[in-house]
DNA sequence: AGTTATAGTCTCGGATGTAGACCGCAGTTG
DNA sequence: CAACTGCGGTCTACATCCGAGACTATAACT
């Protein structure tokens, strides 16, 4: 088997996009939607960061607070990915030590509908959880 | 500064849990739900898993050609994960090339709500990102 | 003078993930 | 008969990622 094109998944509801495309044509590496995105904010980091701005624009040392375990690397990486995508903005103020807002834009407070969402059943189903693993790790 | 202690983290509703415990006590690993549930499904393979189960159970095999492009060591390990969580059942049958079929639980199908909601704003959004995405990397 | 706070960058080592070989077994194909 | 395929994994080797901590410069505070 020669490997599937990593993009025809079934929650990409654009598949039909790669299948229309002609043979020949440029690769389009930006895959379906879901996996492009997912790629992007399903991943724990950008989620947290998203959910520690939403009260309140903050700064670098703020959100790493606010966070509690990332390392400055991820963190800078992190912010600079969602800046990428237009989910914050990064603003810098010239006083003597240096500060930097990071605040959500548009786009960015939209995302969290959906995560807020998710968070809501994070905790909705905690519980069950918990007991399913202990359950699992009995046998 | 001590560093914090990795989960007074404002999505957590249930925060005050830990200022409650009193000091001395069984320091429960088991963070705030919100982190812990996050840091299984806010990862893009479950993610993607259970998307991929949403439709119908599939055997092994078959989950791994709707992914796409996942390893067989992460598709195994990850499986095994969210089987712990209860998320998806694991039936083996005695055929005689063994087949095994993972289905969603009522648990599982449940966290396709919050994720299906995440995949329609991936969809939505796409294009507005890739845009801020283009945009941020002429400057 | 030394400490603190600011926002990062850099490097190192360990953890994590991928690719690919391998397994035993049965049906299919040459 | 013999080789190959598909099944559900496991195992090994390699690459990549990620966290910890040191380091930067500047200015205020002790």
């Amino acid at each position: 088997m020669p490997k599937a094109p990593a993009s025809n998944h079934p929650a990409c509801t654009e598949a039909a996009r790669f299948a229309a495309v002609p043979p020949g044509a440029p690769p389009d590496p930006s895959v379906c939607p879901v996996r492009d995105v997912l790629d992007r904010i399903g991943q724990k980091w950008p989620l947290l960061i998203l959910i520690a701005l939403e009260p309140a624009p903050l700064r670098f040392s703020n959100v790493q607070r606010a966070v509690g375990d990332i390392s400055k690397r991820m963190l800078t990486q992190t912010l600079r990915d969602l800046e990428r995508d237009g989910m914050l903005t990064r603003r810098v103020y010239p006083t003597k030590p240096p500060s930097v807002e990071y605040a959500l834009t548009a786009l960015g407070r939209s995302a969290l509908d959906p995560i807020a969402a998710l968070a809501a059943w994070a905790d909705l189903h905690h519980d069950t959880i918990r007991a399913a693993r202990q359950q699992f790790d009995a046998a």
